[in-house]
Order: C-alpha cells, then structure tokens, then sequence
DNA sequence: CCTATTAAACGTACCTTTTACGTTATAAAA
DNA sequence: TTTTATAACGTAAAAGGTACGTTTAATAGG
C-alpha cells in the first residue's frame, strides 16, 4: 500500500443525512492560524475531503474519508461529478489553506455523495456538524456548487430510483416516508392520494408493528424490500417526458 | 494558456451518434510500432481522450478532443463520470502506450458523453471511424466498462429529460423518433400509441413539411420546441417507482 | 392505367393511474 | 368524557396508457 498521496487529485464527499427537520449536511470546521491564537486567517466551513493515496481507488478515498467522517463503513454513496477548474482555488483562504497542506493549487476533485439517516451517526469526528442545506454557514472553495449539483443529482435519483429509503431507517411509517420525499425534493404532497400510491407498491411491506411514542395514534410501520422491488420492476412506462 | 498538460489526469470522449442503422460510436485506432513496421505492438481502438493543459477547464479539454474529431464546435455534451482505478493502466499494450506517450501509469480519466446525429459529422479526423455499438472492436484500457457506462446514464438521461433530440437532425418524422428511442433505450414501441402521445405534447410541433424521397407515403415533419418544453413542463408526477 | 404494397396516419374500447377532495378511526391529552 | 391531531379509508372524475383494428396515400410493378 502506497500511503503517498496525490497533490493533484482529492475527492470531497457531501454526506446527506435526513431528520425530521429535513436534509442536513455533514461539514467540517476549517481553521488556520499565522500570526497568533487569536485570529486564524482562515475560519469557515468545508465538505469533508482528502487527496488520494497513490494506490487507493476513488471510491476507496471516499469511503475512507466517510469512515473517518462517521465511524460507519457503509453507507448508500455515488461518485456524481468531477470539479477541475484551474480558477477553482483562487481566493486567498483557500490559496492559504492548500499551500498549509502542501498540495497543489490546481487540484481535480472527485465529488462523492453519502445518504443516510441523521440517527446512524452515533459518532461524530471532532471539528465537524450537521448543518441544514437551507441554512449552510460561510463556505470554503467551490464547495457551494458543489453540494448543489449533489442536490440536483440525488433529486434525479430520488425520482426515478428507490433511493429514498436510503434517507430512512429499516422500517418507517408512510408519514415518515412523505415527508422524506418532500424534504429532497422541496414539494408538497397529498397525504392521501400519497398513502394511496405507496401502499399499492407490492415492494412496500407492511410490518406489524406501530412507531410508539407519539402524542397522537400510532402508525403502522412498513419495510422496504430491495428483493421485491427487483423482481416486480418492469420499468415499463420508460418515456417521461 | 499553458499548455503543458497534467501527466495523470486526462478526458476521455464517449462520442455517441445515431443514425437509421443504431446507435453509433466514434473511436479512433490506436497503433504503436517498436520492432518494425509490419507487426505494431498496439494495433486496437481505444476512445479519443487526451491529457488536460494545466489552465484549461475540463468541459474546455473535452471540447476541444471532440473538435479535433468531428470539427464540430457544439453538440449536447455531459461530464458522467471519473474513472482512477490504480489498475486501470495494468495491461501490456496499455503500459506501452502510456510508456510512449511519456504520461503516469495512474491516471485519473474524466469522461463525456456526447450525443449528435451522424450526418452530422461532416469531416473525420484521420484514424476514427464509426463503430456500431452492438459490434465494438478490440478496445484499449477500460474503455469497454467507459463505454458501458456512458451508455446507461444517457438511457436514464433519454428517459426523463428531452434529450433524445439531440441525436435527430432539427426536422425529424414521428418513425424517426420512435426508431431513436427505440435503438437507445433497446426496446420496442407501438407506433400508433407512440405518435398519439408524442403529438399530444405541445413542444413537439408539426411543420408543414414531408421528408421526400422516401419509397412510400411521405410523412410530416416535426420540430422539437425547447422553448415550449421548458414553458409547459410542471414536472409534476415526480416519483416513479 | 390499374393494382399491390407498405409506411403513415387515424380511431376505439378498455384498463390503470392520478387528482381532488370528503370522511372515519384511534390514541393521548385535557 | 371530550377534545385534538394524526392516521387511515373512500369516492368520483379526469387523465393517461394499452391493445388492438382501420383507413390513407404515395410509389412500384405489371
């Protein structure tokens, strides 16, 4: 193993996690100091990334810096773009910051995404938090367009693919589900006519047993079944436009 | 401009065309001479890529390969994926290409897509050629599982954004476009369901033109209307699965 | 000139899904 | 026991998809 790392080349990861409160981001505190303790010359925010080793895979430096990030080794993750623009390092921070690390100024990212539930980080990595995507401190690089075109990709996703099940645990109430689903997408959805559609998918099972600890009546739990959902897509109706 | 180029990270192109026979892709032959002119070392197709200049953009390296191809300056284009596997570069005739070139043995490729009708390549630069995609010749490095790839994130791209009219010159005949879904996405379509749906959309719009010199009963011609599809679009029906 | 041929274009009945709502059930809290 | 809020069920109309049969119009060949 070659623990030499690429100057040239890192991967960022924008890890999504969902709660009740909607889509949150996992971000890690930046901050250099020069001249004393007091002042850093650079204090803000950034996607959580890393060069690669010489002899990793890009979705090996992903999940590396995912576990570092989480403590967890698995996870729903897609590499969706690469950001390569010789501007993309430029202002003075960031400028700072790189030759603090002493890589290059010119620098490939891979971006990665992670979705998960906000619940399965049990332990957080110093100098990182949750931060809801509507409400994102001052960040580093390019990193905001980053996390939008990550946004745009796993909104396409959530369409089209069982990917929201990702965002929620093992068994979920149709609720739960909704409101997942609204979160990501930024839409807002018939209660009903919701319930109506999803129970009638053979893939969403009905569990027998009740999400306890609520203030009002309890609801139903259902499971998700990859198997199922398998064998019963056609994927027919494949022209949407 | 600097133009020396990063030694590992380069641009592959994934040039897709259709015309009546399918779906079509350009690929450029890839000959290396080391003992004498008879028997070359490397004799096989590989995509057309290239090494990124050092104040170049990534979308800017890959349109300019996909000029020095097609002479073309425009064509729907789209960055899909990032491919740095360290065994990426592993076999013999790729470590004497790459040896020769004078480039790393690990490289980081970033690949496009890019879809157009073949008529409309005018001009092919010397050593490519058109490959049926169902009839691929011996390929270089990875570029099978590239190709592979790219195939699946435009079929999902065809699915559910307008982009199948990229492939079509501007005035198409309905057969035309069922025939180009039909090559893309692999399956076959009703005809007389497939018009009815397709005229009922208001961006697809009738000219009052007939594709001539055809055999049989001539048929109308339509244009695609990106101005009315983005009006009209409320991309409501969002979940599909 | 007439007929055969075939792509192009039109039509219809049926089924499924979506949409826009109103209504009922149930558990906990007041 | 009543109130309250979430959960769950129901219904009619509209829209869209599916599976076909039929008609039209141009050329080619006799």
């Amino acid at each position: 193993m070659d623990f030499r790392k690429f100057p040239n080349i890192s991967v960022d990861c924008v890890v999504m996690g969902l709660d009740h409160t909607g889509l949150q981001l996992l971000l890690s505190k930046r901050t250099l100091h020069m001249y004393d303790d007091q002042y850093p010359v650079v204090d803000d925010w950034v996607l959580t990334g890393d060069h690669v080793f010489k002899s990793e895979k890009l979705d090996e430096a992903a999940n590396r810096i995912f576990k570092l990030l989480t403590g967890l080794n698995t996870s729903y993750y897609r590499q969706f773009r690469a950001f390569g623009n010789p501007e993309r390092i430029k202002n003075d921070r960031d400028l700072l910051w790189v030759k603090s690390l002493g890589v290059d100024t010119r620098t490939i990212s891979v971006a990665y995404y992670f979705a998960l539930p906000v619940e399965q980080v049990k332990t957080l990595a110093p100098h990182s938090a949750w931060y809801p995507i509507q409400d994102l401190p001052e960040l580093g690089f390019d990193h905001r367009e980053i996390i939008q075109s990550a946004l745009l990709d796993i909104q396409e996703k959530v369409m089209n693919d069982p990917i929201i099940f990702e965002f929620l645990p093992d068994k979920f109430t149709l609720n739960e589900l909704q409101h997942a689903y609204e979160s990501i997408l930024g839409v807002e959805i018939d209660n009903r006519n919701f319930r109506k559609k999803i129970i009638a998918k053979p893939y969403i099972v009905s569990i027998n047993e009740k999400r306890i600890g609520t203030a009002k009546k309890p609801a139903n739990l259902y499971m998700f079944s990859k198997d199922i959902f398998i064998k019963t897509s056609d994927k027919h109706q494949i022209i949407n436009i």
